[in-house]
DNA sequence: CTTCGGCGATGCAACGTTGTAAACTATCCT
DNA sequence: AGGATAGTTTACAACGTTGCATCGCCGAAG
């Protein structure tokens, strides 16, 4: 059996109240009398039971991250930064997957457990804009990602737009004319492949390049495969152009893929960028030129998000950050420039 | 503020303790009371305070799991497995990072917040054979991996010379003669890659081919950098060969990127299998060949372990379990068979 | 010499739940 | 009708902690 309080007070021959003020450095304690209770904690190896603390305090120390899956690479290095990030504030991570499910989705919301947790940091993949009255929990939410806009809940989201715009405005740079697009989502506005959609038609609008349907190539998922299919199916329609932009890296990826198998030189024949900066991205063949969204300072922002609406939930009406992005310039868009 | 027992008690009408009789489906409710209770209970939206029914009951409902970063795939994909394998259970998980770091991986056994959990699983990469006896904490503990075997504590692991044996015979009954080895650690003999270069050397054995430590690439860490460097190194040397044995997916990938680099076709020139058989194997340039040690089994059945210890921590000595693998051939050792 | 203030230590209550035991009620048997 | 029996509800304590209020003591101030 663990040791209590009283167990320590028992030992060091004080009231099982001057343990707790010993351990929560109480100023009003006499040297002499902290010494022997800390030795008595030091013999028994006396643990604070963080239940109890937390029963009493309503405060667990302990945050829930809410995300879709994490096999998927971006959410695996969305929760490394957010559990570092949390762990210099002495913060534990209770990670929760979705699925990409609606339903778990606002299970994750009203589930009892979301109490064993002091806030909720969540990454919705299912629901959307519509549904932004519906994220509201028993703690202090911070939402992450671009799918819900304007909720009651502070949110961090990466620059899409214009990190997209710059990223095409990277191959325009290169001379690149023609470029196409893998992952675009049917009809969305708002949700990550909408807006970094946006910040692509920003650019090319800029540069007085007419939009082009016929090389925006549509998918549901993100998945590789996704990125593969796509670019198959440009191929099959016979489109032309001389640059891919990816609207996340895996897509990216798969595009990257088929245009070998079809005998395109990447970058010298089809330049190409995504979007994420996965860490895989460093070691790919080519290496992916990408976008970093400011993984690390999504992950900080959010904690300290959320910590201050712990501290105090309505302190201040909800807040909506957007982090810096970085083009990351690789192989895959190496020389070729123009010039 | 949350409703309590008592305030649904007080609606009801009836003792705070028959509304945790209907809570708790206890048997001898009258229908009627049982109804009013629930209808009190819908009412006020009460849910029950988690954190007050761990001190009572000394169970939190949720594991932890320690494992060295969510961003190397492995133990990303391990994580998701864990998660859903425990949410069949109604537990939920708490990520440690440790870091690959001794210190990190001894804290996260010494901490007390290990007891916000009723038990841990732990993926140790920086502890070895030696710490074996360190392997203790205030919770049952399942170990998994293969750098610690024979602790106090129950123990999952893959059948690593056994499947290392099986991909190595994979390529050699594709005819292949000479068989790199890319990913050895220096001097290890229990550990992954000790056990895997275990089999890939009884693979060897067995068919009278002499071990031939020229086409053995070492490395220090198991990043796909590492497998490119080792893959450098081999060609380097001039070593001559016409398969390699990846030691896990990311070095054989990292390899598979410096040989099409260099020239090499895979699988024709070179034939590649890795060990893993992470879920971007399936698409990356050829598609990879590789072993699937069987992660959800092994999530499955650690968590069961760990349910069982829980339930009755000294029922039984500390169990070892191998779980089943599968070789998994794609086009990075299609065809070429000798025939 | 009394009073005051601050230090040091303590006791009690409370956080919200569940287990144990007891109390009460209705039913059934003799 | 009386008592045993089963069904239903309740009272109380306990899990281990922290906040609040109190209390005794000592030195300083009046």
């Amino acid at each position: 059996m663990a040791a209590t309080l009283h167990d320590v007070a028992r030992v060091a021959g004080v009231s099982f109240k001057t343990v707790s003020n010993v351990i929560n450095n109480h100023p009003h304690v006499r040297d002499t009398t902290r010494a022997r209770v800390e030795k008595a904690i030091e013999e028994l190896g006396y643990r604070p039971n963080l239940t109890a603390r937390s029963l009493r305090s309503g405060q667990t120390g302990a945050i829930t991250l809410a995300l879709p899956q994490l096999s998927l690479p971006y959410f695996a290095e969305l929760a490394d930064a957010v559990i570092e990030a949390a762990a210099k504030h002495g913060l534990v991570v209770l990670i929760e997957q979705t699925g990409a499910d609606r339903k778990r989705e606002l299970e994750v919301m009203a589930s009892p457990r979301l109490k064993m947790s002091d806030g909720l940091i969540f990454s919705p993949l299912a629901l959307g804009q519509e549904d932004a009255h519906l994220i509201k929990a028993e703690v202090p939410v911070v939402l992450l990602g671009e799918r819900i806009f304007g909720s009651a809940s502070d949110h961090v989201t990466m620059q899409n737009v214009t990190a997209a715009r710059a990223a095409t405005e990277h191959l325009l740079d290169l001379g690149k004319k023609r470029i196409a697009v893998v992952g675009a989502h049917e009809g969305e506005v708002i949700g990550s492949a909408g807006l970094r959609l946006r910040g692509y038609r920003d650019a090319l609008e800029a540069r007085g390049i007419p939009y082009d349907d016929g090389i925006v190539a549509y998918v549901v998922d993100w998945h590789r495969s996704n990125g593969a299919a796509a670019m198959h199916d440009l191929l099959d329609r016979g489109a032309s152009f001389d640059a891919v932009f990816g609207l996340n890296d895996t897509l990216a990826q798969g595009a990257v893929r088929v245009l070998q198998e079809a005998g395109f030189r990447v970058p010298d024949d089809v330049a190409v960028i995504g979007f994420d900066d996965l860490d895989e991205t460093r070691y790919s063949l080519p290496t992916l030129s990408t976008v970093d969204p400011g993984r690390t300072e999504i992950a900080e922002t959010a904690i300290r998000m959320l910590m201050e609406r712990i501290k105090e939930p309505n302190g201040m009406p909800p807040r909506e950050i957007e982090t810096a992005f970085r083009i990351v310039a690789r192989e895959s868009t190496a020389g070729a420039s123009r010039a």
